[in-house]
DNA sequence: CCCTTACCTGAACCCAGCCTGAAGGCAGCA
DNA sequence: TGCTGCCTTCAGGCTGGGTTCAGGTAAGGG
């Protein structure tokens, strides 16, 4: 599953990149437009990952570009916060889907994941850990054959644990995956999820299968 | 089931064979009349859907050339929007139905599924979701035995959500199949069209299939 | 055994996102 | 010409998810 991101934001790149090869994508990244076109018009990607402002070229004209050399890779494109514009312009020059910025990771990844669907190649991805399964494209949770609710940063949270189950994940990257890469709030945000998934997945049930590792992060295990 | 499809509005073929080949068609594209033509003489396909402004020669000629080698492949025509000429002509020139612009993607499929059935080769598929049957082809649904009455914009929303059922499918991807490529609205169209379906095929039955997932969009379950 | 540090968690606030009823517009039809 | 039904817009209201905060608890080191 071959992704190409083109984003000039290095540290946002470098975090894309890191997330979505942890889930077995291949990444390759560029930054600036003129680059990603020629890599895209070079190589078969599955789906490609778009900004819409960049250096040298912008993320329309390169889409408008491959679209007229009738290259149909998906793409899913980046827009600026408050263009509301932006997104009908992002599907009239070719994009099958967008989203705006500031995202979450989660939400960027189901979209992905239908993408690589509509074209053609099916993948029904459940994590299973134990008995708790995890439906990324429903985001659903079960445990055993109950149906457990959770809200989209609980299930987000969920999601970056179970990706790595049995390894410790640290707090930082917890933040990451989860919130938009923009937030800057209070980090104990974090242990509240923690505390809110541990009421849902793991007292009724009576398990603990989210464990905390003092002075390193949180480990999901069966 | 084969489908050539002859439009040269590059993202509209583009969008059209996306949602076609999701169906389950073959779809080839061209993007000229002549072309076009010679596909059509070449392969053996169910159904054609041909614009009427094409280059190198227009929609009628193409249509009329295939009937006098005695080629009957049913032919569905795009017509232009105020062309009220058209249709006549297109039917005259030997067009088996049309459609004018802008359409919908869900009266194409419609439109479509009803030719390929005409031509002999019947394929009744209902999408079945608990005890909701989605006929896409007949435009019907019911919940058991209760038949429920649908505009045909409220069964585009729904086909979108019974496509993927049990998968979350965004407010934008609704956009996107529902209503005209070409539509520059209020999103919100999309809430609007929830709350009036779920007045239809949930709350007279005291279900609640049609779940919100707030950030995420909407999904269908059963 | 105490102190520090890290973590837990219930309560409270805020607001984005969603829901929905009402009303206007438009096309088809009698 | 009026009627009917569907599509769309709009605005007000509301829900519940996200976040902050503060007081409490456990872990570990000296």
């Amino acid at each position: 599953m071959r992704v190409l991101l083109v984003e000039d934001e290095k540290r946002l790149a470098h975090l894309l990149k890191d997330g979505l090869a942890g889930e077995g994508f291949a990444v390759d990244v560029t930054y600036d437009g003129r680059d990603g076109l020629w890599m895209a018009t070079e190589n078969p990607y599955d789906v490609i990952v778009l900004d819409v402002m960049l250096p040298r070229m912008n993320g329309y004209t390169v889409c408008a570009r491959l679209r007229d050399a009738e290259n149909w890779t998906p793409i899913l494109m980046l827009t600026a916060k408050d263009g509301v514009h932006d997104e009908a312009e992002a599907l009239d020059t070719g994009a099958d889907d967008f989203l705006s910025k500031p995202f979450s990771y989660v939400v960027l990844l189901a979209r992905l994941r239908a993408l690589v669907r509509r074209g053609g190649h099916a993948r029904p991805v459940s994590i299973v850990v134990g008995d708790l399964t995890i439906d990324p494209a429903g985001l659903r949770c079960r445990r055993g054959e109950v149906n457990i609710p959770l809200t989209p940063k609980e299930f987000a949270v969920l999601h970056g644990l179970a990706r790595r189950q049995g390894e410790v994940v640290s707090k930082s990257e917890l933040l990451a995956q989860a919130w938009d890469f923009s937030y800057d709030g209070d980090p104990n945000i974090v242990e509240v999820y923690i505390s809110a998934l541990r009421r849902k997945i793991d007292s009724p049930f009576g398990r603990s299968s989210l464990v905390t590792v003092r002075g390193a992060g949180y480990r999901l295990e069966a």
